[in-house]
This record gives C-alpha cells, structure tokens and sequence, in this order.
DNA sequence: ATAAAAAGTTAGATGAACCTAATATTTTAA
DNA sequence: TTAAAATATTAGGTTCATCTAACTTTTTAT
C-alpha cells in the first residue's frame, strides 16, 4: 500500500477512467485540486511503481496493478458508507466525508468485521456497487433520469453521492433509492422533470438535479 | 489540529508526563521511534503553536492547549475502541491498533454517534477513563497487582492496552476486567503471584504479567 | 497552414518530517 | 572535581508532496 496521497491518486484516476479508460493530466488535477506539475511528477512515481502505465504527453491508465489497488480502496469507502447508514445511524448525506477518510484506515480486520455485520452488501448508500474481497465488481448500465421519455415507469438505482447538498436536496423532495417514479412532463425550456413518486405526490425536478439520478426503467 | 504527526507526539508527551509531569526529549524519542533531532525541531514547532512549554535543555510539558487537545485524541482513541468492542464484536485484544488510526479521523458527527451508541461510556475496553467531551477525565490512583498484600482481595480495574500478546496472555489464563482475584502466594525469588480466581482455578502469574494488572481493593 | 489555446514538462523552491554527524550542555559517577 | 555518560542542539541532507515560472508539445480554430 502506499502513502494516502497515492491512494487518492490512484481512486481519482480510477473514477475518471471510468468515461473513457484514458485519463488526461488537466483532469486529474482539477479533480484533486492541484496544480499540473504536482500530477505530473505523481505519475511518474506511480509508473515506476507499476501502478499507471505512463509516457511523456500521453494520457495515463491504471495497471491491472493500480486497478486493483483502486478497488481495493472504493470498497472500503463503500463499505464505510454502508456501515456509517446501516449501523451507526447516520444519513446518507453525511457519510461521504468519513468515508473519505475510513477508506485509509489499514486493517483488514476492521473491514472483514463491517463486511460481516452487513452481510457483504452488494451496494452502498447511493446505489454504488461495492467491490468484492477480490476487486470483482458488478458495473451496472446506468440510466439518468434525463434521458427518460414522458410516461416511462423506472426505479431509483443509484444517486450522486459526493455533495451534500444534492442529497439535503432529494431528502426535501423525499426520494430514495429504490423509489419507483414516473416522468409525467420534461420541459423543453430548461429540462425539468416532474415526476409522479409513490407518495401520490408530484415532483418537479430540474436537470441539474435529475442528472444526478440514475433509474433503471 | 494539527497534522497526524504532531498529533502523536502530542499523544506522547501526555502519556510521558503523566508520571512526573516533565519530558525528556530523549523518552519520547524512543516511545516514537524516531531520533533526538527530529523531536527537537517538533518541539520548537509545538513550542511556535503553543502546545507545549519549551525551553533549550530543559524538558518540555503540555501547555493547558496543548492538554486539552491530547485528551480530545485520547477520547477519540477510547471511544474507538469500546466502540471496536461493543459494537463491532472485536476482542479486546485487537482494538488498540485500529484506534490509533480512528483517532485521528476528524468528524464530530462519527464521535457524537459513536458515544450516544454507547450511552456516553466512562471507561474503555482496558479500564482506561474516557475523558469526556470538555476533556475532563477521572484519573483513578491505581493500585497494580505486584504491589498487594497477600491474602488481599481486589478487583481488577485496568489492564496495560498496548501489548496484543499481553491481552492474548489475559485470556489464555481467563482474567477480565471486574474479575475477584486474591492473593494467594507471592513468590520472593522471581516476583511471580499465584491468584485465587472466581473460576475457582488458581492463577500463576509472572511479575512481568503482574504488573500489568491495576486493581482496588 | 499557421496562430492561438490547451495540455504537459522541466527547473527550481518550499515546508513537513525525518535522518546522520558533529557539537554543546547537563548529570552522574569515579 | 574532573572524566564519562546522558541528554540536547545545530548543521546539513533526504524524501514526499506541493508550488510558480518558463518552456515544449499537441490540439483546435481561423
Ligand atoms: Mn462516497
Ligand atoms: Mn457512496
Ligand atoms: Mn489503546
Ligand atoms: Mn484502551
């Protein structure tokens, strides 16, 4: 394992390889908040550490190496999460925090235990997959609630997690994983959503917000 | 709060001072492991933040900050491992490593919760006090096991923490906080102690084990 | 096709947290 | 009371993780 610094290296290139497999420097850097040459001199760390294959003006990408070390990662944070919600009783907007740091705690004890008591869950508070003891993750195809036509019927899988106030936001507006809803009007206008929700009550959402929701129809 | 690191230290010079009140730099650098020179230049940085009184040859002590903030880390160390205990079901035995690294988690939603879970505890799983949010905690004058009379009774109160193979002596030989022991026999050739335990089994302990082992009569 | 913009690199600096080697001060023991 | 031992300090160096400024390469737009 490496320093936390390298995890979160490695956790950020994960993510954003998600797109497009190939990661751009500028990316990486404003997604960790620093400036190119910070990245460019991790990268090279992290390539003679066999973690991201690495040349000179090329995108990178993780090695099976750095791959698995990134899931290895997001599972504890996954896990942190679930664990934070299902036993300790907090809301699934506050999680995200300490997860980002639970996610560096080193021992494998402490995880194996979380796992147990939820029963090695298969997803975390948002609808996330969690990956297995062996990095095997289930990548589902995801469907946000904007690309949804009038009258569709879908189920709430999965939700943005790393703001709060997106989640403050749906707790309002009383939406949950698993909610089934229904797109009754999208506006041309501006691409607001009202949705009809099991509540029996109408929702109004605007893209900003039904991007972040994911569905499956 | 500072860094990890100097919350360490800080950790150190409490536990160090708890005896005499002053510290030798050259204690803490062995309970650290780092040498003489790299706690020198902490101090002067402590000294710079306030957190410890600092004069050149002189031994340093824990400025009233510098107090409050050790005692903070050491609730969340304690609160961590009750929490460890209690709830997640580790022994008592394998919660003082994962401590040292939840204690640095900064979040008081994860304390508050863990302390309300727990009905706001008084001591932790190795009978240490939890000092309680103002950073007030009750120090106890402990009486250890080596210092008792034979034919006394006590109570066991609190058992050194640090140790893993300790803890796994304890309970090979079954003793728990709480437990009735009396003194039996106490060997003036190696130190050794024979206990009359409440499992009706006598105990041998070695003086090395002994004085590990606080108690009120 | 060239100029401008974007992306990436290199050089050199900084602060945190450590180190070794050399030196100074304080304590202890002969 | 002086020498030895213990303790502390200074000087100077290393690695990690960051930065700014200057430069190079690649991409994009006119
Ligand atoms: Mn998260
Ligand atoms: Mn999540
Ligand atoms: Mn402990
Ligand atoms: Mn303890």
């Amino acid at each position: 394992m490496g320093s936390l610094t390298e995890e979160n290296y490695i956790k950020s290139i994960y993510a954003l390889s998600q797109a497009t497999g190939e990661v751009y420097l500028s990316e990486l850097a404003k997604k960790l908040d620093v400036k190119l040459p910070s990245v460019n001199s991790m990268m090279k760390r992290l390539a003679t550490k066999k973690l991201v294959a690495y040349a000179p003006y090329k995108g990178i990408r993780l090695t099976e190496k750095g791959k698995k070390e990134a899931l290895a990662i997001i599972r504890k944070h996954r896990l942190a999460e679930l664990f934070l919600v299902k036993v300790m009783g907090l809301g699934w907007e506050e999680v995200h925090d300490i997860a980002e740091q639970l996610e560096h705690v080193n021992s494998s004890r402490f995880y194996e235990r979380i796992d147990e008591l939820l029963n090695s869950p298969k997803f975390d508070p948002h609808g996330e997959p969690i990956p297995d003891s062996n990095g095997k993750i289930h990548t589902q195809k995801r469907t946000s609630l904007i690309d949804l036509a009038e009258g569709l019927t879908a189920t709430i899988t999965a939700v943005a997690e790393d703001e709060k106030l997106f989640l403050d936001h749906l707790n309002t507006k009383g939406l949950q994983i698993g909610d089934a809803v229904t797109i009754k009007k999208r506006e041309l206008f501006d691409g607001s959503i009202t949705l009809q929700h099991k509540s029996k009550k109408e929702i109004l959402l605007t893209h900003q917000v039904a991007e972040r929701i994911w569905v499956e129809v």
